[in-house]
DNA sequence: AACCTCAACGTACCACCGGTATGTGGTCGC
DNA sequence: GCGACCACATACCGGTGGTACGTTGAGGTT
């Protein structure tokens, strides 16, 4: 019905949310200026600003792609079979993979925050890999693997922490080393939790 | 020997860190203009640019401020008598103290790493707050406190678990609550980390 | 005392960037 | 075939970071 011969709207739209995301992703929001973006997609200001409201607003867009690529790939791990624990470590392995990609770091966890604001962002990451931490933690919570501890601080804590390790193997002179580190730490900390459960 | 009558450079140049400091707080990094700056320090863009390189070098001139301030209130926690778990424990509470301040929150948390750039914000921190806690968790294993774990990588979790708790209590309904819930659960993790390493 | 020097600014100006207002070509319904 | 409208392109504006240059006045030198 909302087609013309081709849909070269929706086309044009695309072009623009992904340079806008690779020229984020390499030389930061504030660095890169509109006139960049719309050279890389071969359209003008007028295009962008007949699809987005503005900057902002392509930025926003960006965080949905790369969000939205994200939880489909943790989607499949949590939602897996086997034991609430098992499925917990698998998922928090897969998000420090997911923490890895360039855009996903510069984008979700750095840039976002300032470029949205805290509030907006918090509020957009419930729909996306927060939201999944946090129904992780839930859900060990109410399997009696872990103490039953505040959800949502819980959660936040958890997910800074992932953050955090993914940041500190990607700016690791050896990454490999780091990985496997990070993987050691945090494996002791949810076993320190699991095992403070057990004797009660 | 270097001073005319008054150190007038040093009153002007401090003015300029403190509006700096006030606005980049309220309204943020790039939401601040050095007009707006200039005017709230009653100098003129010239003697901005004579004390300082740039906006960029402006903003870092204000980071330092904001981080020593900070470590002046937790050297003197961290470096008390008492146990090493006692003072970590304590020095874990003045953290997320400190973390509660706008001016922390916003500069060194959320602007610092995208203004300055991860990489040279990572190195800065290793001289303020982080330095603090990765000497904390050194202290803490080499008393055999808690497992033996990477202390770069575990320092790097816990800051950074301790950042997002601090941000949850700044953005929660009830700080109040929020910050019971953060330290119980900060305590719950420790303990965890602690009890895992005695039956060894 | 006349002169020079240099720090410590003030003033004027420029290039660039985000955003807006307006123009234009192609296409669909009728 | 003609108005209407979508999907852009073009031209332009205000504000901002940064720069070039002018000015002032307190030491030092002779």
């Amino acid at each position: 019905m909302r087609s013309r011969r081709v849909d070269y709207s929706e086309s044009t739209r695309q072009a623009l949310v992904d340079s806008a995301l690779q020229l984020f992703t390499k030389r930061g929001y504030a660095a890169t200026s509109l006139d960049a973006i719309v050279k890389s997609a071969r359209v003008t200001k007028g295009a962008l600003y007949h699809h987005f409201s503005g900057k902002q607003a392509l930025f926003e867009a960006a965080f949905d792609q790369v969000e939205t690529a994200a939880i489909a790939k943790l989607a499949n791990v949590v939602d897996g079979d086997g034991s609430a624990w098992d499925r917990a470590m698998a998922g928090i392995n897969a998000y420090v993979g997911v923490c890895l990609e360039p855009a996903y770091q510069r984008i979700v966890i750095h840039e976002a925050p300032v470029v949205m604001g805290w509030e907006r962002w918090r509020e957009a990451e419930e729909h996306f890999s927060y939201g999944l931490v946090r129904a992780t933690v839930e859900s060990l919570i109410s399997a009696g693997e872990i103490e039953k501890l505040p959800v949502e601080v819980t959660a936040r804590i958890l997910f800074g922490a992932l953050s955090a390790g993914a940041e500190t193997i990607a700016g690791a002179p050896d990454p490999k080393k780091a990985a496997g580190d990070v993987t050691k730490t945090i494996t002791a900390v949810m076993a320190g939790m699991r095992r403070a459960t057990l004797p009660t």
